[in-house]
RNA sequence: GCGAUCGUAGCUCAGUUGGUUAGAGCGCCGGUUUGUGGUACCGGAGGUCGGGGGUUCAAGACCCCUCGAUCGCCCCA
């Protein structure tokens, strides 16, 4: 490269383009489309907020926080930070807005999001995110209707097939507390035996020793008290709850005990859509219940569930997607007829035909790029030996407009 | 923060145990052929081999540092 004088993008940004950038918006799309299935309301939010916002979301204590975010102060002194995950802003605006009004609300959104991490498959500093809520219901159907909507989704983008639903629950707030207690008891008994990180994950997040890699834990997880001996009743209706709704709803899921969160506000349902084809970054969606979140945030008690899910990783399952097809190709093998060339380029595209001219670079190879591009249609306009010549040729004998396009060309004559 | 692998034209890549003036294909630009024709041929532009230092008579190649990329660990809101 013999960029010496020219910046470098960020690390970890990404400049998408072509066929990606095709795949990235027909995520985008898709899920746009499904959302109104669902009558998920579309909502737009800052991409930077107080630090405070996504510091008491978060947790202060965790290294998320203190390594993991882009933060700064702005000219008055205020610590910003742009939005690490869309949770925190949207159950922000949902109490500075009065939206409890329209309660339970449905939300979706998509946009950039940013955090400090070094880049691997999958993962990108400045990253993008679909993102589905329901904010101010406590009942399980909600929870079955997000599942649902994440479920038609991953259907209609075509990558259900390799991806599977891990579900969990994590009990109410008491559950949980003494489920933990049991973790931390259990695996202190054998806390020498464990990886390093695991010891240290002891102390820090106990829970997430149950997805730990190390084989060296993995032989302990096996035994390790299960949530499900914790659950208080309510909760244990709740789940059941939640799987019946999701049987009625035809969704499939898979039971993972293992599966958890690391923050407190957590409840309940817990989900992650998994798949083998991302190396270590399998997750495609991923959610649960927040109930506890708003009151973190100085609110009044507000249950709510919500998920979110990478684009670039569902834009890297539905894989290549080409740009639209070519419809009409015009090309201008003289430069004298460039002027017609605009003029029934005009015509067409007002016509609503997808079309392109080909009227620089050598005359006489503007056929041949013409040809290369591919179209359905392809105009030539060429001037011989004083004498105007032109064509219309139908590559595509299955192209519908063939006859609306030629109408259109005679017209011109 | 840690580890592994990799950086040669716009792109994909060759480049011998270190040995003249660093190559190919594609793309781009121009020319010749063809003249309803995705042709074929000829020519051209474009590289301080990521950057810096070192070893050597000689470095794209070997060593050190640095920057970047990729993948993994940690983390995963």
């Amino acid at each position: 490269m013999a960029i010496t004088n020219t910046p470098q993008a960020i690390r970890g940004t990404q400049d998408i383009f072509g066929a990606d950038a095709e795949a990235f918006a027909f995520v985008v799309e898709t899920f746009e489309r499904v959302r109104k299935l669902y009558r998920f309301r579309r909502a737009e939010m800052p991409v930077f907020e107080k630090t405070e916002v996504f510091a008491r979301s978060i947790g202060e204590t965790t290294d998320v926080v203190s390594k993991e975010m882009y933060s700064f102060e702005d000219r008055g002194g205020e610590s910003l930070t742009l939005r690490p995950e869309f949770t925190a802003g949207i159950a922000r605006a949902y109490l500075t807005n009065g939206w409890q009004q329209h309660a339970p609300l449905k939300l979706a959104t998509h946009g950039p999001l940013f955090r400090y991490e070094r880049p691997q498959k999958g993962r990108y500093r400045q990253f993008h995110q679909l993102d589905a809520e329901i904010i101010g219901a406590a009942e399980p159907q909600a929870d079955v209707e997000l599942l649902a909507l994440a479920d038609q989704l991953l259907k209609e983008l075509g990558v259900a097939d390799g991806v599977t639903l891990q579900l969990n629950t994590l009990g109410d707030a008491d559950s949980r507390e003494t489920w933990r207690a049991a973790l931390v008891g259990y695996f202190r008994d054998v806390q020498s035996q464990l990886s390093e990180d695991s010891q240290e994950r002891l102390e820090k997040n106990p829970l997430r020793i149950l997805d730990s890699k190390d084989p060296r834990d993995r032989k302990f997880v096996a035994d390790a008290p299960q949530i499900d001996d914790f659950l208080s009743s309510e909760a244990q209706d709740f789940f059941e709850a939640v799987t019946a709704g999701l049987d009625a709803a035809g969704v499939a899921y898979e039971r993972n005990k293992a599966l958890v969160r690391g923050l407190d506000y957590y409840r309940h349902t817990a989900f992650e859509f998994v798949t083998d084809r991302l190396g270590a970054q399998g997750t495609v969606l991923g959610g649960g219940r927040y109930d506890g979140l708003m009151e973190s945030l100085g609110g009044p008690a507000t249950p709510a569930v919500g998920w979110a899910a990478g684009i670039e990783r569902l834009a890297m399952l539905v894989g290549e997607r080409g740009d639209d097809r070519l419809e009409l190709a015009i090309a201008a093998e003289h430069d004298q007829r460039i002027p017609e060339a605009i003029v029934l380029a005009t015509q067409f595209r007002r016509a609503g035909f997808k079309v392109e001219i080909f009227i620089s670079g050598s005359a006489r190879k503007r056929y041949d790029k013409a040809r290369r591009a591919e179209p359905a249609v392809l105009i030539s306009l060429d001037l011989r030996e004083g004498v105007r010549a032109h064509g219309l040729n139908l590559l595509d004998q299955h192209f519908e407009r063939a006859g609306e396009a030629q109408a259109i060309f005679d017209s011109c004559q």
